[in-house]
DNA sequence: TAGTGGTCTAGACCACAAA
DNA sequence: TTGTGGTCTAGACCACTAA
């Protein structure tokens, strides 16, 4: 870098054109999030190179170990491979993040292979049960959102998704298309949420007669069953989500250290 | 560092008194592992406060860059906690470690509170199936050290682990009490072979007769179905690992980022 | 106030890949 | 030979915690 302007908290030296100046947040994750969003957005596809670390040191003004840090974040959410003497690339989504990121039903059965599609069964409101009020820190009572939606894969059912939402925060929510836009995304656009990172557990369970039918599998039949609470930017609980899948069409991917 | 000395990729300066200087590996990953064997020996408990980085710095004489890179890895494996201004300390372990570390029954049932003990099934030799010849990258028919056991936490039946393994890697290994020592023990002290990383899929599945019986539950019952290859530092398949979960007792957590 | 981890810079040498 | 990412150093300022 060509600042001789020594560092003072306030004004590093007028760190780039994109980055913001205010320090809201650490140079790394701005620039870590302005990546990120080009590969979500779809300017950047997979297989396309990335600027060089070299490039982006000249582009935003920042040092190459800032450069490195949003990589490496970019790497941890498996959204870049990086290879010695080549370049940074956008990386093939794998199965494997959907144990890692929260991926919309859709681009998890596009990265499958398959044609998704989505039925939406119920839509309305209903008070927190005692565990729901737990799950999302509310007065059990509270007022929800709950929104019930047939997903399909190929045309062959494949899981059923129950969001519960809290409504104080996204009353309006109802009036959305949810078999044509996903909710992530209205929650996003109309009430200004982002789902930062949620908390999951993942258990096999035997179908009910309802899920059954749903399914269209027999009742008894063993389900892949995940039970989420997504927090936003401010760490507070929106969402309580619970996935039935069809063990016989759905599964698990990961990688482990030794 | 005191060091005057130029680094040349041959001698950077006598690293440090414990950091191998033949440079087999990057200092920041011998580092890494040598913080990591002393919480996995037990000798730092969780909770415990680790060096500071500036101790670090001093006693190993590397920068402290390299000590922050190490670290970093052990946050990865979410072995330690950090607190700015606090300082590092050794995690406590969570029920998500067992979706990013390998671990063991043992560990895994210590963490949920609960007393493991284990059964030998099976203990024998078979030839490699055409599936399993794939997943280990071996010939169909390759001689295999197969070992079927029965977990048990607080006196219940929780899963069966069915373990293949290469002959031709770790012959002798059937002389082991597999009731008392963990199968990765015995592989690294007696065969030199660490498993460094693996990969897994999760099912739900329901239990056929046999397994039912095993696990002492209905022919039909839903089981979390986890099929586990693990590979060597060399990258060689080494085990293919079939564990049988108790849906109705066992399930798997994790987080996801946004 | 002293000590911790978090962020950032400027610059170096390295191994690796491709032309 | 050039350009990439990987490792490493030395030093700076910051925010936060606890005494």
């Amino acid at each position: 870098m060509k600042k001789e302007v020594v560092m003072d908290g306030e004004n590093r030296g007028s760190p780039s054109p994109q980055l913001s100046e205010q320090r809201a947040s650490p140079l790394y994750l701005q620039l870590y999030h302005l990546l990120r969003r080009e590969i979500v957005n779809g300017n950047w596809q997979p297989g396309d190179q990335l600027p060089s670390e070299h490039q982006l040191v000249d582009r935003y003004q920042v040092s190459r170990a800032t450069v490195r840090q949003a990589m490496q974040e970019l790497l941890a959410d498996g959204m870049i491979e990086r290879k010695r003497g080549r370049g940074s690339f956008v990386a093939t989504p794998s199965l494997e993040q959907n144990l890692v990121r929260i991926v919309s039903f859709t681009e998890d059965m596009q990265r499958r292979g398959m044609e998704p599609q989505t039925r939406l069964i119920a839509a309305g409101l209903m008070p927190a049960t005692e565990r729901m009020a737990r799950k999302l820190d509310v007065q059990a009572g509270e007022k929800l959102v709950r929104l019930e939606r047939l997903r399909l894969a190929d045309a062959q059912p494949m899981s059923v998704e129950v969001s519960c939402l809290v409504y104080r925060y996204c009353g309006g929510i109802l009036d959305h298309d949810f078999t044509r836009n996903s909710l992530r995304e209205a929650l996003w656009q109309q009430f200004d949420i982002r789902l930062s990172r949620a908390e999951q557990t993942i258990h096999a369970i035997a179908a009910e007669e309802e899920m059954a039918e749903l399914l269209a599998i027999e009742p008894g039949a063993p389900l892949l069953y995940i039970e989420r609470v997504s927090y936003s930017d401010y760490d507070v609980p929106v969402e309580y989500l619970r996935l039935y899948h069809r063990g016989d069409r759905y599964s698990l991917y990961n990688d482990l250290r030794g």
